[in-house]
This record gives structure tokens, sequence and C-alpha cells, in this order.
DNA sequence: CACCAGGCAAGTA
DNA sequence: TACTTGCATGGT
């Protein structure tokens, strides 16, 4: 494992068990919300620092017009689309993203979901990443969640919950938090996917840097010691 | 009113 | 490499 050496004393089954009572205080979650791997990754755009609730009202508008589709999202202007994903934040910007991703999905795939699912993992993760407005997050979101890849999405609700359990350091860069998750579990798509689905259920209601509400999180029991 | 949300890129030193 | 800032609506 690549963690420094102040978090040696993790154990090997330790995620496991968190996962576990996650699984059981909130059920399993089926993620991603979202029809069509299309949507998946449309979402896991529009969704970049921001609430879910508002990216829900953009993805509705965008079905309304039935522009969730590569082609024809490609036919109307940066500027239309900005119009209509407005609820969710960023929307210049968000615009950009999804159409320099719709220009690499055509250009490199055909814009064919298919397609893009048997490029060997490694190789679309790098492409993804050389994409303008597609991170890490991003890229690992659409990996797992619209390709099914077995990769573990990292976010600001996995540092804040698992550094606070002293499992992780909170300024690890990504790489080494998304390795050191995807080493220490079984490499199996729905441990993955549910996972980090459960993570982002915890820190919704639990670990909200506002609201903490750590005394009724799920995890509390397993929080260390201070002694 | 202030602050935050399932990030990312670009600029500065 | 390691900070800092812009992006922006909607909820608390």
């Amino acid at each position: 494992m690549s963690m420094s050496s102040s978090f040696d004393h993790y154990i090997n089954g330790t995620l496991m068990t968190y996962f576990n009572r996650l699984l059981e205080f909130f059920g399993p979650q089926y993620w991603w919300p979202g029809d069509t791997p299309f949507e998946v990754i449309i979402g896991a755009i529009l969704t970049q620092n921001t609430t879910w609730k508002n990216v829900e009202k953009s993805i509705a508008i965008l079905k309304q017009h039935d522009l969730l589709d590569p082609k024809i999202l490609r036919s109307i202007s940066q500027d239309e689309l900005a119009q209509l994903i407005r609820s969710c934040g960023y929307y210049n910007q968000k615009a950009k993203k999804i159409s320099h991703f719709l220009q690499f999905f055509e250009c490199h795939y055909q814009s064919d979901i298919e397609r893009m699912r048997q490029e060997p993992l490694d190789r679309l993760r790098n492409q993804l990443l050389t994409v303008h407005g597609i991170g890490p997050e991003t890229a690992d979101s659409i990996l797992l969640y619209a390709m099914s890849k077995q990769v573990f999405v990292i976010d600001s609700y996995t540092r804040r919950i698992f550094s606070r359990h002293n499992l992780i350091d909170p300024d690890a860069d990504y790489e080494t938090l998304r390795l050191f998750f995807e080493n220490n579990l079984k490499k199996e798509l729905y441990l993955f996917n549910e996972y980090h689905a459960l993570i982002v259920c915890t820190g919704k209601d639990f670990c909200r840097t506002k609201k903490p509400l750590c005394q009724q999180c799920p995890l509390k029991e397993l929080l260390p010691n201070k002694s």
C-alpha cells in the first residue's frame, strides 16, 4: 500500500467494516441516478462543486428538449446550452466543458458509448483527463458509473470522512487515495459503485462543513479513540 | 446576510 | 511544486 507511515495501523478489512455499516444504515443506492450512460456523463460534469438537486433541474430541461443524445446535443450552440443548464451554476463553464467532451466523444468514438467502453481502461482514463473540464473525479465517475469500469471515485466527502477516522492523509493527492481504496478492496464493480454512493450519502446527511451532525453519523462508533 | 455544494482550470511566485 | 482565484445558481 502506498500511504505514508503515519497510517500504518490500518488493517485490511476496516474499509469493509465501514462499507457494511453504511450499507446497513442507508441501504443500497443503485447509482448513478440517470437513465443512460450519456446522461450519467452529462450529470457528472454538471454536478461539479454543485448540489445534485440543482443538477436534476438542468437534466430535466435537457430531457424535455430531447437533447440528452450526443449527436443532438452537438447541434445546439454553447450559449444555448448554457441557458438551459443555468440552474446548476457555472453554466458558461459547464457548457464549454460539455462541448469539449462532445467534440472528444465524436472525434474518438463516433459518439458511441460501446466503442468508448471497448477502449482499454488506462488509455481511456488518460484520454478523459486530457479533455478540458474533466478532472480526476469526473473522469472516474464516468468510468465507474457510465462505463462500468472498476475505478474508485474520490471526492471531498471521502477525504473529510476517512481522514477524520485517521485512515487517510487528507492532503494526499487524488491518485494516492484512489489507489489506497482500490488496493484494499475486492475489485468488484458493485462494491466500488455502492461504496462511493454511500460515502456521498453520508457526506450529504452528516458531514457538511456547515452542519456536521457527527453525533448522528452511522460511522461515529468507528471513530478512533482520542487518547 | 454569509456561506456552502458529489471540481476544475488558469494564473502567480 | 504550492498556493490563489474565477466560475454562479439555489438552499440554509
